[in-house]
DNA sequence: CGGCGGCTTGATCGGTCTCAAGTACGGTGG
DNA sequence: CCACCGTACTTGAGACCGATCAAGCCGCCG
């Protein structure tokens, strides 16, 4: 525990109000962002554990955090990685289903979870964004289990794939999560992750110019891969 | 298409509501079921289809479905097994993200979507439980790709222990899908599913006295495999 | 310059897939 | 009642992919 804590300022998050809500978003990301306080969070620190109560709501402002499990057998499975603009920490149980860490020094829009579910009882528009929000995981994780089932080239090739989606990078991505962040979020080992990069380059479909910085070469050649 | 498929008659589904919702249960049980229609269907019959208008919510009442995608490769990905009492299908975008076909004749409550989310915008306690049953799948969708990193016999022993928990069995159960179903859903073949089967077997873990018959002679055993 | 963490590369092992028969069971028709 | 058939399941042999074990390399910071 070595890194900068914040408390959170209850006022509004610096910087981020001025980009305002574009109409037809249902409102959410205005209504909870003027509740919400930004916090600074340290390379490897933790934002919550698992099964320690769900006591907040998170949305990313910038960096990068993982959420996984760890499992009886010592694994740790990364179920997802939370990038700028993207909420998480989202329960409908009491507690959290598993624990969180920044990836990198990451700054992160934290709303009371007992106000969210307040407003949401009045606002019906905000409890279906709620709902949408989970189903959106949802989503995410049926991919995820989709990519699961695949060759390790599809799953690493469908990684880079996401994060340039996700980044809206067009050609080349900064990864902000180590080798082994990624293979356990792909079921893999940190060899087989590092070899199937390696791959890439040498197939000319990526180049690696640092083991952090992917230039996509060929897109289509990575998303179309078949085991 | 060789089955019965029975038209939706817009009454009260028979036998169902006489068992009253119990207090506490947020009354969706009992409020959708009041709008549900019965619905039979044949073995192998699709109930919906990926990519379709999600005109409707189910809930099995006898029976047992099977939901799925079909990937771009040929291979089917069940996502999951639908049992007496389980909601499926429940969607926040407009069009079904997956397929649902009977695995065996099953009767399924269905009920007009529309007529939900109209409630659900006047009931906020109708909301959450909407909320909770996609919450719910999200649960089970995450214990599923922790399933999918794990070795084929531990996947098949928490298959096993996963039917049986929710088919209230102690010692016995009776599998409804064969075993090409439960490849599809585990990500092995059919091949490795039936061999860990036989290992079970011989090891004493379960006895097999038909194919689809299972009798679970050492829960512990198969809850605690390790890779 | 030394050390350390993160990454790559190599050699070998093992689990699961693939391909290929073989078996059990239920239904159908003679 | 039995012969036949099709479907579901089991079993076997071999290939292959990814894990494991083990070095080595690179970049960064003290």
């Amino acid at each position: 525990m070595t890194a900068i804590n914040q408390a959170p300022t209850l006022r509004q998050p610096e910087g981020v109000p001025s980009k305002q809500t574009p109409a037809g978003m249902h409102g959410l990301t205005g209504t909870l962002e003027m509740i919400g306080a930004p916090m600074s969070y340290g390379r490897n620190e933790e934002i919550f554990g698992e099964g320690e109560p769900a006591e907040y709501l998170y949305k990313v402002v910038s960096g990068a955090v993982r959420v996984f499990k760890i499992l009886d057998d010592g694994r740790r499975q990364i179920s997802g990685f939370h990038l700028p603009g993207d909420f998480f920490g989202f329960e409908v149980a009491n507690d959290h289903s598993a624990s969180c860490e920044a990836i990198c020094n990451a700054t992160v829009l934290v709303m009371k979870r007992s106000t969210v579910t307040g407003l949401a009882k009045r606002d019906s528009s905000l409890a279906r964004k709620l709902w949408e929000i989970t189903a959106g995981e949802l989503a995410r994780a049926q991919e995820h289990i989709v990519l699961l089932i695949r060759s390790a080239e599809e799953r690493v090739g469908s990684f880079l794939t996401e994060i340039a989606a996700r980044t809206h990078a067009t050609q080349e991505i900064d990864l902000p999560m180590c080798r082994q962040d990624i293979a356990d979020h792909l079921g893999l080992t940190i060899e087989t992750v590092s070899r199937t990069m390696t791959q890439f380059e040498t197939a000319g479909i990526i180049a690696l110019p640092t083991s952090r910085h992917v230039v996509l070469r060929k897109r289509a050649a990575l998303a179309h891969l078949r085991d």
